[in-house]
DNA sequence: TGCAACATGAGAGTATAGTCTAAGGTAGTA
DNA sequence: TACTACCTTAGACTATACTCTCATGTTGCA
């Protein structure tokens, strides 16, 4: 599919699409067989990358841990013992924000009962 | 005590507890019977709003969604049921975020298996 | 063939959240 | 009184993550 696709399927922008293709976080591909173009294609793990991108920002990673992260998973520039550790270390990542929204929610969840019973 | 007590018990720079000052998430006093200087004091509610402010932008709350919280905890502009309202809101993003970060462990660890498996 | 709807890269502009510098004033100790 | 370590504001600078504009080229349909 071309951009255009990948950004309606995903509700990404295209712009934000090219932005993240030059950034290194997804990959396009040129189809040699056309020769009147040069627009990317894209297949169904563009659209799987564009979902993880949006997951991960949201819970507070930042572009460039997501890149390591999806490296660690797509590229062969790491050893299987790295990739293993790449991911132990994100796992550990993510257990602390949990732990955190987890004293967050306790945390509102007493405001809320404060404001209640005081009327504060 | 002063900026730069605050700064050393929460690890926040004065730089940053000014621009939060500024940004109207915290809020120094000036002494009145001090009519030498016009230095801010800061208490433990201080303290206490930058750990709040720290943990929560670890889990990708932004400073404008951090300043609505602290207002419905603090300000006397909202009523009871508006700050109620506000916090019932803040729950629903957290319990979405554990979610969204539950599934990204799941990830992971499939991620794992898959690695340490397939050896690829 | 004209035209709308797509595609491209380069580069400028914006929002958020700091981070730093400059220029100046204050406090406590030797 | 000198000196170090603090304090203030204003404003410039930076990094991250987009977001937009421009100039230009392609595709598909009436």
């Amino acid at each position: 599919m071309l951009i255009h696709e990948l950004s309606r399927k995903t509700g990404v922008s295209p712009h934000t699409i090219r932005f993240y293709e030059k950034y290194g976080l997804i990959r396009g591909k040129r189809k040699e067989e056309i020769k009147s173009n040069n627009y990317f294609h894209y297949d169904d793990e563009a659209v799987y990358k564009l979902e993880l991108i949006r997951d991960a920002k949201s819970i507070g990673f930042t572009l460039s841990e997501i890149k390591h992260l999806i490296e660690a998973w797509y590229d062969k520039k790491f050893s299987v013992a790295q990739k293993l550790d790449i991911l132990d270390q994100k796992l550990v990542a993510i257990d602390e924000k949990i732990k955190q929204l987890k004293d967050m929610k306790k945390l509102h969840t007493e405001f809320k009962k404060e404001i209640a019973e005081h009327d504060c």
